[in-house]
Formats: structure tokens, C-alpha cells, sequence
DNA sequence: CCCGGCACTTACCGCTTGGTAAGGAGATTG
DNA sequence: CAATCTCCTTACCAAGCGGTAAGTGCCGGG
């Protein structure tokens, strides 16, 4: 019998405190003690739930891709046309609530490392999101037969736009302080907005000018 | 008496294979023997030459940052207006040659690690070139009165994107396959700069209706 | 009542880590 | 010729790493 509603199961409470560390420092920035030890438990409790680091690592990466599909799913639903939706979900992770920011992290961080493990990579944890994001442009007017490659610059420009921004506040209020980073929260998500528009605006195949 | 002209010193080769390790697996990632290795040489000569990991860390990002500042430099030269100079540095970046992937990718490592030690951080490697970034921008006709985070709004969303779009290959092309990834290659510089115009097209201080 | 499995522990393993201490080869300089 | 300085070595250290082995306490079912 699994736990009751509301109590979550150690392998639960590990895999949430395994994303959100290995989001803060990185796979070889977080030991499997580390992360057992949030909970007062040994690393052999956590061996005992996952075989190894790997896996552990790999299911943080899958939760988070599903997660994203989800968002993505849910944003389906709140917008009208295809482009509202797709403003919905990316002004939603411009909104970086928490648990947004860590999945952005992860990701970041899984792009950089891909650059060395792109050769022996089996799985690709980001597939399924990133495939589902490419097929819901795609339902915007005038992108139905857009070439794939078109529709990855959109997205990607767009996921850079906003990841970039999620992941900056500590860096920016380092630099230049915290009242103008309160006030790029206000003012960013205008602008990207506006972003977003412009960048469906552009038509795929014809090469814009000016 | 230093070296001759075009052999360089041992601290130089070694902080140019530490820029190329940590970009590529990160500080944890990389030990300061894999760095040494690489020349025949201990780690003892390295810490020779370089007091502790840290400081050479720091090196790397501030040479990092003072390459970046020079290609900026360097853009302003190229460029007759503001907004071409700007053109001109962001879409050489998306260009991504390969020691400005190197650069992109340590930057993004950066504003990771900086959310943990935001707090106890003394030195920003990135600032002098983000500000200089800032000041460029307020060159631009119609952006000489716009507020600080106006302009890092619009900074944010063309370094994201350009630099997602740098980062992302390996991965893009474990998901999408080869083919798509080239023509995106010819793709994405040509949106990206219809994106540079739209952000700066959208004036600032009037927040943008569609 | 006992047995098996679950969740977790202590003990341990070999290896790597960043860093210190001390010394040696080789050129430069007095 | 001896002293010194630079560059690099071997030797060593305590601490941490991921992972294995072997229990231990507990709880539900036969």
C-alpha cells in the first residue's frame, strides 16, 4: 500500500529535492549524500530507490520534460488560436514561477553537457517536449507547412528569450542592483510579448527584409 | 624575458584548455589534473602556476569577458549606426565560431552558478560587458532615455536567443537529425536578425501593442 | 508465532579530488 | 663556482566520491 494522499514517498521527496539541487550545481555539483542528507537519510537509503546516480539524474530530466508537456498541454486549453496558446505558455515561464525556473535550469544545463555526451546519448529527455512544441507552431496560420528547421529558429528564439531571463535574476542584481531588476520583471514580459508576435509575424520560407 | 612571439606560455596554454574544459563540462565537471593532463603535465605545475581551481576559474572568466567586450569593440568599428553595430556583433555570434561557443557556454554556466552564490559573490566577471552592452544600446535613435531595464528587457532576449541557438546543436541534432540542424543553420541567422530590428522597433517606455 | 520483504543502517572499498611539502634540473647572475 | 630563481617533479594528505556487502528493525500475512 503506497503512502497516503497527502505524504509523498521517499523516492518523491528525493527525486524534488534532486531536481532542485542539480539544477543549483549541476550533475557532478551534487553528491548522492547531498541530496540524502536533506532528508536525514544515508546515501545507500537513496541507492536503495535508485540504482545509481545516473538513473536517479535521469528521471529528474524526464519528470521535468513531462512537466513541460503539461504546461504546454494546459496552455492548449487556455488559449484560443494557436498563437494565444503559445503566448500563454511562454509568457507563463516568463512569469517564472519556482518550479519553472528550476525545469528551466535543468534544461540549460542539459543542453551544455549534451555537447560532450552527444555522441554516446541514447535517450534525449527533451525530445517529446520539444517535438510537441514544434507540431503546436506548426497549427499557427501560415506555419502549416513551414520547413522544421523555421520552425526550431522561432522556438528557439523564443525558449533562449525567456530562459536567459528566468535564470539571470541573481546575476543581474548583482550587477546593477535590485530595484532595476524588479522593474525589468515588470517590463520584460511587455516586451516579449511583443516578441513573440514578432516572430510569428515574419513569414517561414520568405526570408524577411527589414 | 617571456616567450617568443608565437609560442605561447605555459599559464596561456593552460588557461586556453581550462576555457575549453570548463565550457564544456563545468567547474565541478573538470579537475584541475584533466586541465594539466592535457599538456603532460602534473596538476602540481599547474597550481605552479595558478594559486588554487578558483582563481583559475575567475581568469577564465575574465578573459572570457574581455574577449566579449573586445568583439563588441570590434563591432562598433564595423557598423555605421547603432543599430547595425549592434547587428553586426549578434549575428556574429550567431555565426558561432568555435571559441565563441566556447565563450557562450561559459557564460551560461555563469548565470547557472550564480544563483547559489549570488549572496557571497564579490566579483562579477560579466559586468564590464554587460554594461558596455547597455551603453551601446542607449546609442540607438529613440533608446537614449529608456531606463535600465528597458534596455537589459531587450539585451536579454537577443543574447538568449542567440545563445540557445549556439548551445543547442548537439542536442537538436540528436532529436532532429543532421539534415534539419544545417538548414537551420541557414535559417536562423536571417530570423534572427528580423528579430534584432522588431526589439528595437518596439520603443521603449511605451510598452508595445501587438 | 514466525517468516519474508521493505526501508534503512553501518562498514567498507577503491578511486579521485584540491592542496601542501619538499626537492630537483637547468638556466641566469654575482 | 656558488647562489638563486623559475618550472616542474614525486610523495603525500585528508576528504569526498559512487557503489557494494551485510546486516538491523519493523511490519503485514500465513
Amino acid at each position: 500500500m503506497p503512502q497516503a494522499k497527502h505524504a509523498p514517498s521517499t523516492p518523491q521527496r528525493l527525486l524534488k529535492t534532486a531536481r532542485a539541487l542539480f539544477a543549483d550545481r549541476g550533475f557532478y555539483g551534487v553528491s548522492i549524500a547531498n541530496i540524502a542528507d536533506e532528508h536525514g537519510l544515508t546515501k545507500q537509503a537513496l541507492l536503495h530507490h535508485f540504482p545509481s546516480k545516473e538513473v536517479l539524474y535521469g528521471q529528474v530530466l524526464k519528470d521535468v520534460s513531462e512537466a513541460l508537456e503539461g504546461q504546454l498541454a494546459a496552455a492548449c486549453l487556455a488559449g484560443e488560436t494557436p498563437r494565444t496558446q503559445l503566448k500563454v505558455f511562454f509568457t507563463a515561464l516568463a512569469e517564472k514561477p519556482d518550479d519553472t525556473v528550476i525545469s528551466i535550469r535543468l534544461i540549460m544545463r542539459e543542453l551544455l553537457d549534451n555537447h560532450q555526451r552527444s555522441e554516446r546519448a541514447t535517450t534525449w529527455y527533451l525530445k517529446p517536449f520539444l517535438t510537441t512544441l514544434v507540431k503546436m507552431v506548426k497549427t499557427v496560420p501560415g506555419w502549416s507547412d513551414a520547413h522544421d528547421a523555421e520552425v526550431l529558429a522561432v522556438v528557439y528564439q523564443l525558449l533562449g528569450s525567456v530562459s536567459y531571463y528566468a535564470v539571470s535574476g541573481p546575476t543581474l542584481q548583482g550587477i546593477f542592483g535590485k530595484s532595476k531588476v524588479s522593474k525589468l520583471q515588470t517590463v520584460f514580459p511587455v516586451r516579449f510579448e511583443a516578441l513573440i508576435d514578432a516572430a510569428f509575424d515574419a513569414p517561414p520560407h520568405a526570408p524577411s527584409k527589414i
